[in-house]
RNA sequence: GGCCUGUUGGAGAAGAGGCUUAACUCAUAUCCCUUUCAAGGAUACAUUCAUGGGUUCGAAUCCCGUACAGGUCACCA
């Protein structure tokens, strides 16, 4: 009578290290007390999603802020859906937000001890650790098709039961060594099965890191460990690496929950201490008054590379993915006036349960302020590197002039009440492009002067052209402009003109009016001195004359 | 359907039995400042914490039920 060895020798005939072995090649890590290990964990499918930067964010600050290690591992047992090239795309955006793993996968080999840190390299420890199982009678092999696992699934769906494979319905827990011996031989595809011994009528209890304790019924169904290709389940995988990677605190998506039970099932079974499980909630967002997860399919904000294509920096997202996660942070950073997450304490702790829906309007309000705060050659630095990237033509622009560029986007920035006119890369061009004079050709082809004041603006114009002060400062230069308004009939101040308007055509500010709009090609524009003085006499005069001889 | 998690304003949320007349921030609105816009300043915005009961002198906070929302039940992670 053949035994459950024999099986594991049939299996596994070249696997020789035992999970001793293993043990010692990776043994616990040598790490200050209280400091934790974590991981980012991805599969290589696809871009890299708004999600899985703000749990990576969250394992990268939590093992920094506690001096331990953050590491990357690439989970790529799922071949039929890997996506070639994605797990480096990954690294790089990671990379530009800042979150640079201390060991693991990268596309010139691995770093760190812990390794191999991409699960399709990690086979021989699979299957070390599922031979020692399979001896142990704790995993066999199971011989059901997709099939007969569908039959299973409807007769549980007729009787309204749980559907899975479990007790009764797990086929194949229950048979001999020598009938499992004799099917491998004959060729039988199989998969590997884990053998629960847990009771669902039991409860199991953990502590969340974020949630605190969670009671869950204790889990009986005999997951497949080890798919038909050779390769592990997310499930396996996860006990496996996450041992003897050492992680200390795995940090994922709070769709696991529900599955933890599976894993400390296996956990139990060898005889491993599990690790702090930190259950990350979903961003979500409102779709005809539900809410949902961000979708990839759906929602553009659901990709990181939304945001880089838009212009964002990348602090101004992180910053509001850590409000989103302690909420504690604003006013944290109110109150020191900066917005350096390595300075802000963050907290597991303080996370709220439930998903926060994305706000636009938030990551604004702080991409603004972020903005604002970088110098000026910096923030030419960053919009040119933009612009490399995204915008060839504002590439063009900016290489045209760069100084003229730089004073364009700078005024009004230095101010003690700074303009915050940038939320993104991509908003400032529309908001300077009349400063070129082959935008502002094309905008004079409907200037939006009112009606009211159309009679006058010639004149104005032409009186403009001739006298107003230029390379002066500003209150010289707006006395100017008034004295010309005045000559023309238009008050100097708005209160004159309020006190008696039928003594005026209208006020200084109409007379502003059209000269903005004549200079900028529209009514809204910033400090119409600063726009003159980045002009240039010369090219101020050519417009207005041009506007002129329209009228 | 079973199980799990959650539910405080338009959004993020503080809050942990009396310090709450429910903090703070964003958004929105109005006003002030102002040559437009931006910025800045001021004010407004939950009689109430999904809902119904209960415990208590006292509840957003504790207990029970209900509703709603999300998640999960794969040889996907």
């Amino acid at each position: 009578m053949a035994t459950n060895e024999d099986l594991a020798e049939l299996l596994f005939p070249d696997v020789t290290k035992t999970i001793e072995d293993l043990e010692r090649e990776y043994p616990l890590r040598n790490l200050p007390e209280g400091a934790q290990v974590t991981r980012f964990a991805p599969s290589p499918t696809g871009f890299l999603h708004t999600g899985s930067l703000f749990t990576s964010m969250i394992s990268y600050t939590y093992a920094k802020q506690s001096g331990g290690v953050y590491y990357f591992r690439l989970e790529d047992t799922d071949t039929k859906r890997t996506i070639e090239g994605s797990g480096e795309l990954l690294i790089e955006q990671l990379k530009q937000f800042g979150i640079i793993a201390d060991e693991g996968y990268t596309p010139d080999g691995d770093i760190g001890a812990y390794g191999p840190y991409q699960q399709s390299k990690r086979k021989d420890i699979y299957r070390t650790v599922i031979k020692e199982l399979v001896r142990r009678g704790r995993a066999y092999p199971d011989f059901c098709t997709p099939e007969d696992l569908d039959a299973i699934r409807a007769i549980q769906e007729a009787k309204k039961e749980l559907p899975g494979y479990y007790g009764v319905y797990a086929r194949d827990r229950n048979l001999t060594a020598d009938e499992r011996i004799e099917r491998i031989k004959a060729g039988v595809p199989y998969v590997i099965r884990f053998y629960s011994l847990g009771d669902h009528e039991r409860k199991v209890k953990f502590n969340d890191a974020i949630r605190g304790e969670i009671e869950l019924q204790d889990n009986d169904t005999d997951v497949v460990i080890l798919k038909s290709d050779g390769l592990p389940t997310y499930h396996f995988a996860h006990v496996c690496d996450d041992h003897f990677m050492r992680t200390t605190c795995i940090t994922r998506g709070e769709e696991w929950i529900p599955s933890t039970p599976i894993h400390l099932d296996m956990f139990r079974a060898l005889g491993w201490k599990p690790p702090k499980y930190a259950h990350i909630p979903s961003i979500m967002k409102l779709d005809n008054g539900n809410r949902r997860k961000l979708s990839k399919r759906k929602d553009p904000e659901a990709a990181v590379s939304y945001f880089l294509d838009e212009g964002y920096p990348t602090e101004s997202l992180l910053v509001y993915l850590m409000s989103i996660a302690n909420s504690n942070f604003e006013e944290w950073s109110i109150t020191t006036k900066t917005f350096d997450l390595s300075k802000f304490k963050f907290s597991l702790k303080k996370m709220s349960f439930d998903g926060a829906l994305f706000d636009q309007d938030k990551l604004n309000y702080f991409s603004k302020e972020i903005i604002v705060r970088i110098p000026i050659d910096e923030l030419y630095d960053r919009v040119v590197a933009f612009a490399k990237a995204h915008d060839e033509f504002l590439l063009q622009r900016i290489q045209s002039n760069p100084e003229f560029f730089k004073k364009a986007i700078n005024i009004d920035r230095d101010k003690p009440n700074p303009r915050k006119d940038f939320a993104k890369y991509k908003d400032i061009y529309p908001r300077i492009r009349f400063f070129y004079a082959d935008e502002w050709e094309k905008m004079v082809e409907s200037l939006p002067f009112r009606d009211t004041l159309r009679p006058y603006v010639k004149e104005l114009l032409l009186d403009f052209k001739d006298k107003m002060l230029l390379g002066v400062d500003e209150s010289t230069w707006w006395n100017s402009v008034k004295e010309i308004g005045e000559a023309h009939g238009f008050a100097s101040s708005n209160k004159d003109f309020k006190l008696n308007p039928e003594k005026y055509h209208g006020s200084v500010s109409d007379c502003a009016e059209v000269l903005r709009v004549a200079i900028t090609g529209t009514d809204q524009s910033p400090s119409l001195h600063a726009v003159l003085e980045i002009l240039g006499k010369e090219e101020v005069c050519r417009r207005l004359e041009e506007i002129a001889k329209k009228f």
